[in-house]
DNA sequence: TGCCCATGGTAAT
DNA sequence: TTACCCTGGGCAG
């Protein structure tokens, strides 16, 4: 359930452990066939691409996958446990001679420098009393693919996309998504080009990966409270400097995003107010899923309006949006 | 414990 | 436009 933030941290979970190791792939609940076009083969780069993730195999072929909404990746084996914060739409494990022990995700403190919490499985035979987890863990639930390396492995369950791809049909998918901030060097331009051609309301084309990548539901309802824009302007009709303050403030979240593993939308928070955030979903955000509450800025009660099959949440007076 | 909903996109209709 | 993917957190009971 990630949005562009929380590929790219998987996407350095593969770059640190386990890319230039051979990958044995396959698909434990069995409907991955092409596991075995690249079993065997040596992981050579892992990248991610708005919500897109890409490995890359020595052998010319790429491992796409998109996690969609149910998606997630976990992680298990010899894995440094200070990265168990870096997984994210997922759960980073490490096996120990003590059991299984699972970072917990979206909650992980980890990074703004609080006491990480972390839940231990112990496997059945070691509870008894008996000998320590075995490696590799046996898969749980629907595992669609499963990457094994001598020390490390990876479960990946729910996508929407899993695929085996060739070269020129990476250069398709990513030719057909914006800017990524953290891919594209001149993503401002290219954003405000994509913006400019488009009429359809601001709060839309925001969702659209390709105009923009790696944007989800709870990002563009934050950035345009951020903003104090309200979602039903044409995109094309903003000014060149609001286009461009909204693609500055996605840069900011998008790192802050990637290095906390947290959608951390609300600025100007202490150390403390953060942890009370974090420790608490609901006081989290500024609009997103507060329908009905108090805006935090002026009180008016956050509304809730359905864009394009998805739930929008916005202040209908700090954003200007007349009943 | 069981139901509902969700950070998304694809494919069928 | 709808069904699907089929997980996991939150919450009512």
């Amino acid at each position: 359930m990630p949005e562009g933030h929380s590929v790219h941290r998987i996407a350095r979970q593969f770059d640190r452990h386990f890319v230039g190791k051979p990958l044995s792939v396959s698909s434990p609940q069995g409907r991955f066939g092409d596991a075995r076009l690249i079993d065997g083969a040596v992981l050579a780069r892992s990248y991610a691409v708005g919500k897109h993730l890409f490995l890359e195999l020595d052998s010319g072929l790429t491992l796409h996958v998109h996690l969609g909404i149910y998606g997630a990746w976990d992680f298990a084996g010899d894995i440094a446990l200070d990265d168990t914060a870096a997984s994210a739409g997922g759960r980073m494990g490490q096996t120990s001679g003590k059991g299984t022990v699972v970072g917990s995700h979206e909650d992980s403190l980890a990074s703004i420098g609080a006491p990480r919490r972390t839940r231990l499985r112990i496997g059945e035979t070691e509870a008894r009393g008996g000998s320590p987890v075995e490696f590799p863990p046996a898969p749980v639930g629907q595992v669609r693919v499963r990457l094994l390396t001598n020390d490390a492995v990876a479960d990946l369950r729910g996508p929407t996309v899993c695929e085996v791809i060739d070269e020129a049909r990476v250069t398709a998918i990513r030719d057909d998504l914006g800017p990524d901030p953290l891919v594209d060097k001149g993503g401002a331009a290219k954003f405000a080009a994509r913006i400019a051609r488009t009429a359809t309301p601001i709060g839309r084309a925001l969702m659209n990966q390709k105009i923009v990548a790696g944007i989800g539901n709870v990002y563009r309802a934050e950035m345009l409270f951020r903003a104090r824009l309200s979602p039903y302007l044409p995109a094309n009709a903003l000014p060149a400097e609001t286009i461009r303050a909204l693609w500055d403030d996605w840069v900011k979240l998008l790192r802050i995003g990637v290095d906390t593993g947290q959608m951390l939308t609300m600025d100007g928070l202490t150390l403390t107010q953060k942890r009370a955030a974090l420790a608490n979903r609901v006081d989290r955000h500024w609009v997103y899923r507060r329908a009905g509450e108090s805006c935090r800025v002026c009180g008016t009660a956050i509304v809730m309006d359905i864009m394009e099959a998805r739930k929008l949440y916005f202040c209908p007076k700090c954003q200007g949006v007349s009943a």
